[in-house]
DNA sequence: CTGAAAGCGCTTACAG
DNA sequence: CTGAAAGCGCTTACAG
């Protein structure tokens, strides 16, 4: 029981067979007599053999595990539900395939370094684009990959909502409501997106938001019709953001989000200072997560399957691990307006 | 760019030196000349070279993973938000060490298996004790591992709280309100726990539960006292808990969960059914998640440091990985009893 | 400073 | 049915 772990050599001496003898009674049995199978596991399980997985993995050029490159640091990616739910559709494939999932933090910083010495057969990266150091890694490595809300090309197999038009129609219907005075929060950008003008998902909904004004006639200039925020996405990020602009000169009527634990940490922070949700300020978030459902005031929000998202990742990896020409490399899922009740008319 | 990946080999033969200097001027230039290393890199460039992680790991006897066995399926142990917190505080320690998190589904039900073939280099699992087969394999393979919310022994560095403790604790609180009718509803236990007699944490809470009962005197066994339930830890779960629970004969004035998103379960389904929370029934709550404190009504709770739970066990690992010793291999977190307004007295 | 060689623990044509 | 041998892509004493 102590000492060193036993290897196949090991088993092979001990049971006077040779290593391939080993490897075919655990492997394929059928390769060898009877006598020498019952031979090699009794030898085996006395002497508590395992075969190295690490090993076993290496020699057949596989992992056994699918990578997930969190968009920020451990706290702030599995901080936020929209992303927790992300993980559990992309787990819930690879536990039908036997696969681990590898969840990999930007290594001190550095996604690139910490993409370079993944053990996995493949990667999942939200808002990844043709031209990122990363891509150019998975390349080289040979390695297949898809992204979630990325930038979808020929390169790039991708699964995205229309965010457009996701944040164009909940727009839309902020200003039927009557609200005039809109505080836009924005999110702050992941950990490996450099390129400062990439097309990303919050740029796209800002473009929806802001067709939706346009479309009224509306001079969102003018320092008042609309003022934009941006902060990270968490509950405590959202508290500070509602603080700040409660006590905003000539406060806003309603307050658009981009991710409804944002939204949450705002009516938070409203109720606290006294003010009261949607009578006094309406708020609305995006994604629907589980929360938004039972949070009071019950969120009108974006519903965006987060949990479809990575099980569809996840499944195109697997097709591309598996070699299949990818059917439809652009995935796009069909998102809907949810209304309940944190936004209303606005005040007198 | 096409064709196989380049190796070692190739850049060896192309640059003219031996894989020998190759390694060295990636892992050690000071061994060998700077020409030999500059002629190294600029061919090691040129043919986009990227050192194996698996063989390099291979060689070196590691995995720079730390391995977390998801307690029952993926989509069970992701929703739990209880179980996302302990994961997020193991992530942390995984990130500042620059390792990955290998999640871990129990492989077609089958937890050994998982474990056997995981490449990694050490192991948290909930609710392990010595004696599981799945400790077995751990031992056999020399993989150090760590348990949380399970049974502490010579053989088992554990994380826990006082578990008993903080249900006797918050029991005592309901039946200070004055309650006499409770329902309890406890959790389906996990995918690996086989012995139906084990020490697991449900049933260390319901040793607290009783504990408070019997120090008031009270007879539970009357049917009306105390009437117990169990669920799977999830919203859905805990609302058609809920349900059921309105709808029984002589209602119970309190139910005592040991989640919060089972209270937030129950909480969502007695307000679908018209019912008061807490005028007409108590709800208490077990965990203090996030959500605990925006729902509404706000939850009362008992407070345990999930996310500090993940980061001790998997300080403890390295520690172990380091080959360390261990200071106090059974590591005991404070809880508490958190007070807000989905307990109150019982109606007339 | 440099390289041939052994080793990590498996798998798998290949020859007998 | 069986086993010697090559191979997976690295690292690292060791000898020169």
């Amino acid at each position: 029981m102590q000492g060193k772990k036993a290897t196949i050599k090991d088993i092979a001496r001990e049971a006077g067979y040779s290593k391939t003898a080993v490897s075919f009674a655990f492997n394929d049995p059928s390769r060898i007599s009877v006598q020498a199978k019952e031979k090699i596991l009794a030898v085996a399980d006395r002497l508590g053999y395992i075969p190295d997985p690490m090993a076993r993995n290496f020699s057949l050029h596989r992992h056994m595990s699918l990578g997930f490159l969190l968009p920020q640091n451990v706290e702030s990616s599995l901080g936020n539900p929209y992303i927790d739910q992300v993980i559990e559709g992309i787990g819930i494939i690879c536990q039908k395939q036997g696969y681990t999932l590898t969840l990999i933090p930007p290594l001190e910083g550095s996604a690139v370094n910490a993409v370079r010495s993944a053990m996995v057969d493949g990667l999942i990266a939200m808002g990844m684009q043709v031209g990122m150091d990363i891509v150019e890694i998975l390349d080289t490595r040979k390695l297949p990959y898809v992204t979630i809300d990325g930038i979808a090309s020929k390169e790039m197999p991708s699964v995205n909502i229309k965010d457009e038009e996701a944040a164009y129609e909940i727009m839309k219907l902020v200003l039927k409501y009557g609200h005039r005075s809109i505080a836009l929060v924005s999110l702050t950008p992941d950990a490996f997106t450099k390129d400062s003008n990439a097309d990303t998902v919050p740029r796209r909904r800002v473009k929806g938001y802001v067709r939706a004004l346009k479309e009224q006639g509306l001079d969102f200039y003018d320092g008042k019709t609309l003022r934009q925020f941006a902060c990270d996405c968490s509950f405590e990020d959202g508290y500070a953001m509602g603080k700040d602009i409660a006590s905003l000169p000539s406060r806003p009527t309603a307050i658009v989000t981009m991710s409804d634990i944002v939204a949450i940490g705002c009516i938070s922070a409203l109720k606290d200072q006294g003010i009261k949700v949607p009578e006094e300020i309406s708020v609305v978030g995006f994604d629907n997560d589980s929360a938004a459902s039972y949070v009071t005031p019950p969120l009108t929000t974006v519903d965006q399957p987060a949990l479809e998202k990575g099980k569809m990742a996840a499944e195109a990896i697997f097709s591309l691990i598996a070699n299949e020409t990818i059917r439809n490399p652009h995935m796009e899922i069909p998102f809907s307006i949810i209304e309940r009740e944190s936004l209303s008319r606005p005040k007198e």
